[in-house]
DNA sequence: ATAAAAATTTAGGGCAGTCTAAAAATTTTT
DNA sequence: AAAAATTTTTAGACTGCCCTAAATTTTTAT
C-alpha cells in the first residue's frame, strides 16, 4: 500500500507531466504541493527506490509504468467521487473538487467500483475531465479553447482548463455551464476578447483570460 | 482540526465507556486500537491538555463534553456512510464497517449532511445501531438480548452487539436477519441454547454465544 | 568561457505517532 | 501488611513527512 502522501505525488507528477513537456521539475512539485523544493527531493528519492517514477539528479522526473497506473488510480477516484458529490449531493462544481481530495485516497477497490455501477460509469466527471477506465487507461480527448475558435462558428462548451472556484463561480454567473452552445460573433483584435451568442439567446462578452481556459468541440 | 488517530481514540473511549462501567483503562484502549499501552499513555496526555478528556494517571479515562460530542460526531459519520455503503451501493452489512472506518474521517460537515438527506435521515445503521443526531446526542434504544427473552415470546431482530464479519456472515447463514420474527419455543437448560421459530416458518436452534449478542424487541 | 543566478540536493532537525525497556504506581495474594 | 503480580507511565528511539540552512549542480548572462 501507499501513503496519502505518495499518491498526492504521484497525481502531481502526472498533471504537470501532462501540461508540460519534457520533464517535470523539482520546484514544479514543490509550488504544487505547497511544500519545499527540499521535501520534494526527499519524496523524489523515495518514489525512485520503489519505481514509481525515473529519477536522475538535477534532471526532473518521468512516472514509471507503474507510477502512472496508480496516479491514475488516484484521478479515477477523485473524478468518480466528484460525480457523485454533484449528480447524487447536489454539490456545485466549485465545490466537488476538496472534498474529492480526501475521498479519492479511500482505500477499497471495490468501492470505487461499485459507485461507478451506481452513477451508470460516467465518462466525465462534473469539470468535463475524462474518467480514467478501472484498468488505468486516460480516455483520448480532442477539444479546442474557446480563444482559438473562429468567427462564426457555433461550438459547446466541454470543460474547463482552471477549476479554481472562483474561475467555476464566474462561469456560473456568466451562464457558461458545461454543455451550452456558444456562436463566435466577434474577436476583439486589441485584447482578444469575444463576444459570443449563448444557446441562440442573450450575447455576452468574454475575456481572453476566460476564452483561453473553456473547452469547446 | 484533530487528527484521524485523535478521532479514533476519542471514539473507541466512548465504546469502551458506554460498554464498560466505571473508568476506561489504558489497557483496554491499547487493545481496542491495536497499540501499546506507552502509546496510549502518550495519546491520553496530549487529548488531557486539549480538554477532551479527563485524566488523572494511573485512573482511567473519561470523556469530557466536549470529547464526547466530538466522538459522536465520528459516530455519526460512520453510521451514514455504513446506511449509503450497503443501501446504495448494495454491500452486505459485514463488509461495510471497515470502509467507514476511513469514510468516518472525511472532515466537511456539509457532506454527512447532504448524504443524510440523500439516504432520507435514516434512524439506524444497517447493523441496527441508532444513528446519533445532528448536535451530537445518542438516542436511547432499550432492546434485549435474546438470551433474556421467556419461552412463547414472539419478538422481532433489532441489532447485534458483536460486529465482527464472521458473526454476520453466520446469521446470513442461518436467515438471522435484521427484522425478521423469532418465537422462542424452548430454553435448553444445560448450555443455555435456545430453539427458535422464524417467520412462522422453519425452526432454528441458536446457541447461547448468538443469542447472547442478538438484540431484540 | 566564466561569473552570477537559479535550481536542486544534502545535512541536520522537528513533530506526530509508534515502539521496547525500564521505572513507578496500583492491585492482588498470601 | 508485606510481597508478588499487574498496570501504567516514563525514557529513549524510530519512521514518515516536513522544515531551514548550506552545499552542489545546472542554467543564464555577460
Amino acid at each position: 500500500m501507499h501513503s496519502f502522501t505518495e499518491e498526492n505525488y504521484l497525481k502531481t507528477i502526472y498533471y504537470l507531466a501532462a501540461r508540460q513537456e519534457g520533464e517535470v521539475t523539482t520546484n514544479s512539485l514543490a509550488e504544487m504541493t505547497a511544500t519545499k523544493a527540499a521535501s520534494v527531493s526527499d519524496m523524489l528519492r523515495k518514489l525512485a527506490e520503489k519505481q514509481l517514477i525515473h529519477y536522475k539528479k538535477y534532471q526532473g522526473v518521468r512516472l514509471t509504468a507503474e507510477g502512472e497506473r496508480l496516479a491514475l488510480k488516484v484521478i479515477r477516484r477523485h473524478r468518480i467521487w466528484e460525480v457523485f458529490l454533484a449528480e447524487k449531493l447536489g454539490f456545485g462544481w466549485d465545490e466537488v473538487h476538496e472534498m474529492a481530495e480526501e475521498l479519492e485516497h479511500i482505500r477499497s477497490e471495490e468501492l470505487v467500483e461499485k459507485l461507478d455501477a451506481f452513477l451508470g460509469y460516467p465518462q466525465f466527471d462534473p469539470h468535463g475531465d475524462p474518467i480514467p477506465s478501472p484498468a488505468g487507461q486516460m480516455p483520448a480527448v480532442e477539444y479546442s479553447k474557446l480563444s482559438e475558435v473562429g468567427v462564426g462558428t457555433e461550438v459547446q462548451v466541454m470543460g474547463v482548463l482552471e477549476h479554481s472556484p472562483e474561475f467555476l463561480q464566474h462561469l456560473d454567473k456568466t451562464g457558461l455551464n458545461l454543455g451550452c452552445r456558444v456562436r463566435v460573433q466577434d474577436i476583439n483584435t486589441f485584447d482578444k476578447s469575444v463576444s459570443v451568442q449563448i444557446n441562440q439567446e442573450k450575447t455576452l462578452f468574454v475575456s481572453n483570460e476566460v476564452a483561453r481556459n473553456l473547452l469547446v468541440n
